[in-house]
DNA sequence: AAACTATTCAATAAATTTATTGAATAGAAA
DNA sequence: TTTCTATTCAATAAATTTATTGAATAGTTT
């Protein structure tokens, strides 16, 4: 083998990945299974895809080995084959929404249309928390924040956050937090948050970019 | 602009980058890119590609925002867009090596069958450094040297080695270092110097990353 | 064993991507 | 202006990717 065959192979492996990755439904199976492990059903019903479809884009990523498979009883479980896949994931999303205008004018515009508020980010939130003046809210389902959550936080999935205001402190701050600048449910917490009276922002990156940056992590029982 | 909308809408975008990266010649590019800017007709000779079909390549990443053009004279020169770029070039490469068992293989094999060497990382070379024991040899092309290297590094390109040796002091260590992971420069390098008499080993990674962890870079006048 | 269910497979048409040509263009040089 | 040259464009055929459909499969449950 010479140097340009070398250098083709290598270059056409790199490229089978990066295809794999280079459709938007994958992109969005991507991100969700950064959250944890789904079955094709479930992973079909948040991505509003039909289910041949959705196995079909898995089968597409099991082959590239960015995700891997386990089976319990009847489902089959999907999940990212390493902290690689989310790694390089953030990576296309940073490149994303610094350099495609438009995508960080959709995150804005959809953000400030229905919900102006201000956002922190994780090194600001790790301040907040070393001054321990803050109550830091996990707004995902609840199946999410048991397969891990930051450290301390409380779960109240947005759809049980307004019967449950009353558990939370008025003194201290509230940061609420979802799945990762993609994701509204920590926005429409904060607007719920905001209107009965609280002092509550949103996190700006999700769950799985405080995990991978090594920051303390908790996972419930179950 | 509901949900659904809004997330179809970047994920729809983010495809668009990713896509532009998804196909083995514009990944040589954004790689050869890494070192510094170059015309189209260099970058189809380095390629092998014929030219109008590199510039088609390159439209595609212009047309993504993955790279930046400037014209001076008669050429036009192509660089890429920020560091971004590179940052997701290495998060794919990094996946592509850990994953794909093929590439991992194909860039061992390839270089054991020829050079039979250790290497070191950039952080075993950020100690030697330390220890003030080493001497750092960059030997991709002149050109390369001039648009950046590593601080205190000397310029000895490859077809030039032989007939310098005499240059390089015998009693330190020297670690060569070119391009990347995929480039041999360097293996050709230590293999002379190895067989020269000298103690030498190559740098794993390339130039590029170490630039982006900010460690120490001379740029040449000219 | 039979019935059931979550998932995968297979076949097809439509859409997209790619390589290959040769012609067109835009700016520099004469 | 005319000529020259690096680059881009345009058209086409071949290859690949995608959505859609309905059937097949593998493992559970009865």
């Amino acid at each position: 083998m010479n140097k340009r065959e070398f250098k083709d192979s290598v270059y056409s492996e790199l490229a089978k990945i990066t295809k794999s990755l280079a459709n938007p439904h994958r992109l969005e199976i991507i991100e969700l299974l950064a959250q944890g492990e789904y079955s094709v059903e479930q992973i079909a019903e948040q991505t509003h895809l039909p289910v041949a479809n959705a196995s079909q884009h898995l089968q597409v990523l099991k082959v590239a080995q960015i995700v891997d498979v386990n089976r319990q009883g009847n489902f089959i479980y999907y999940r990212l084959a390493n902290a690689n896949v989310f790694k390089t994931w953030r990576a296309l999303r940073e490149l994303g929404i610094e350099r495609i205008a438009t995508i960080e004018k959709l995150v804005k515009n959809f953000r400030k249309s229905k919900f102006d508020f201000e956002s922190v980010t994780i090194d600001q939130l790790i301040k907040k928390i070393e001054l321990g003046k803050v109550t830091i809210l996990d707004v995902r389902p609840e199946t999410e924040y048991n397969k891990g959550h930051i450290a301390n936080a409380i779960s109240m999935p947005l759809d049980q956050l307004s019967k449950r205001l009353k558990e939370l402190p008025k003194c201290t701050e509230i940061v609420a937090y979802c799945r990762g600048p993609f994701c509204v449910f920590a926005d429409e917490a904060v607007a719920i948050l905001v209107k009965a009276g609280y002092k509550a922002t949103r996190l700006e990156e999700g769950f799985p970019d405080w995990k991978i940056q090594e920051l303390p992590v908790e996972i419930s029982m179950n």
